[in-house]
DNA sequence: TTGTAGGCGTTATCAG
DNA sequence: CTGATAACGCCTACAA
């Protein structure tokens, strides 16, 4: 198995030229460089009979670049963010980039490591998923790398930011419960000092009616199975008519809880939940909820990263919010 | 930003000793080069102090290693290849490891195109989930880097592969419905030549009892949702009594159609499926299914690879099959 | 115990 | 139009 690689060297020789001649041709450059039609095809087809690849560690540590953009994400196993990685994944590929990932957990010790890596394999940008307590290090890392953060902002720093319109989307989401005629909505939330999560409580406190006042229960992230079963008996016991979960995991674990406890919706329960996964289709009831612009905010998160590396950077921060879709259903 | 980043050259300077003693240090090999205590501290605090950080391409065009173990999955945005694509992601950063993928869309073409960037990368290993008509592009794949197949073999390959016994799988999830006393059980599969719908279909057909004859449905796997429309509707017709799906999308789709046609589940129908995404906990029913032993399937993936990458090649091809858990529930 | 020097495959800069 | 040649930062014999 593998006898070596041939290189420009290689192609060379054979053709009886230089390197360089070589290395423009194969790097797409003849043309500016006024390079003969002829050679050019020469050396294409030699290059091609050959095998010819290029070693891009080698080109990388001439140019000091990558052709890599690191992708850190929550959790690369939770379908919300497998979406976004493909969707980054499809933009980042028309523009000739690769991606490698990494998982934090929404743990700032684990973000910070897999920053590193990735900084140490000089990667031409990042789209980071900030997790709470992360501003130090995504402030050094925005030092050194074109950054983009996606999904939630990092508090506590200045940097483009493309997500959901969170606010907007719980507004939508609890005016259903609101206008079904729901007097007592408690909402559910990880105990996450997250912008998203934060803009999503927002929206559902300003959007209660004046007479209702806001029921807001945290779910401890380390610890979700005993919290949520906690937070459900007291909401219940506490008479609220109506659940608004601010994310699609919370959703689904009250969903599989509830129905343990017999509770029936929508008639003892309404509720509503942040987020579209299959699940809600194929439960019963369905589930009204708000589905993220998961594909818009890759391209826009993608193209904005591309413009940051060009060094085409606009002066200012860009704080990009997309519209999601409210999608009514039988659960209230 | 970004002023330049510090090299083995800056440290060495800065401490009046060689580029080769730094190196040396930093790369643990201080000890069997017997080189003394407080030098190495010295120079170890002074790689901190001035932020040093390996260039991993000047490092790989060295070594001929990258550090990056490819990932060719079908779908990353798929929960099931998430999930595959964090366990493996794990694995491989405990032995140091970064993790870059590529999905192919169970394109042959794609497949080709992904396994390209990552030998121009130098991944030092590939793990793959190989598609129809890829027996070219692997075979050559397969001569030049380390490779290994996971989730399916490739039909025409001799390569290590680690998949469930998909077999034994269906054997079990079939011998529910038939336990269950049902008479005329439909398979619905895609019409993908693969080595994990071959064997899930083979148990299916075997686990029938004398007096049943198999009936499959082949769904088009870039037209599922008519396809499958057709499908049920021709089961239904049948007087099939029961459907076995042999993997989660199938199952879930159909799942929802059922629903649209008010069948109802299980008394007028039952289903069992492979996989046990999420959605299976939540449907009403829940959903009989047998799951994939994921986590292991990726452990032992890696772990093979890493003998491969160290050159401890097992002579002879290993084909790791798994057992994976019969989940029942209320489906049938 | 430490230093020297060559080379990994590309690209960029100049010179012809 | 094409060729020489010097970096890029690191590793690794081999020398001292």
């Amino acid at each position: 198995m593998a006898k070596k690689r041939t290189t420009l060297g290689d192609i060379a020789k054979e053709l009886n030229v230089s390197v360089a001649l070589i290395s423009l041709v194969l790097s797409g450059k003849a043309k500016e460089n006024r390079i003969g039609d002829e050679m050019t095809k020469k050396v294409i087809a030699k290059a091609e009979e050959m095998g010819y690849r290029v070693n891009v560690m080698a080109r990388g540590l001439r140019t000091g670049k990558s052709g890599i953009i690191g992708l850190a994400v929550a959790d690369i196993a939770n379908p919300y963010f497998g979406k976004m990685a493909r969707h980054i994944e499809n933009e980042a590929s028309k523009l000739g980039y690769q991606v490698m990932f990494g998982s934090s957990d929404e743990d700032a010790g684990k973000l910070n490591s897999i920053l590193n890596v990735f900084q140490s394999r000089q990667v031409d940008a990042v789209i980071v998923v900030p997790v709470e307590n992360s501003e130090k290090c995504l402030k050094n890392l925005n030092e050194h790398v074109p950054t983009i953060f996606i999904d939630r902002e990092c508090i506590g720093i200045e940097e483009d930011v493309v997500c959901t319109d969170n606010y907007d989307g719980s507004i939508k989401l609890n005016n259903v419960l609101i206008k079904e005629g729901y007097k007592k909505v408690a909402a559910l939330v990880y105990n996450l000092n997250l912008s998203n999560n934060n803009e999503r409580i927002r929206g559902y406190v300003e959007s209660l009616p004046d007479n209702c006042i806001p029921i807001i229960y945290e779910i401890e992230f380390g610890n979700v199975q005993s919290s949520l079963q906690q937070a459900l008996q007291s909401a219940i016991e506490n008479g609220c008519d109506a659940l608004f979960f601010a994310n699609n995991s919370l959703g689904i674990q009250s969903f599989k809880l509830l129905r343990q406890i017999d509770k029936l919706l929508p008639s003892e329960l309404g509720m509503v939940s942040f987020d579209n996964p299959e699940a809600f289709q194929i439960s019963n009831p369905t589930i009204t909820c708000f589905e993220q612009p998961m594909e818009e905010i890759c391209m826009k998160a993608v193209s904005i990263l591309a413009n940051k590396i060009e060094g085409k950077e606009s002066s200012k921060v860009q704080r990009i919010l997309l519209k999601g879709k409210l999608i009514v259903r039988d659960s209230q």
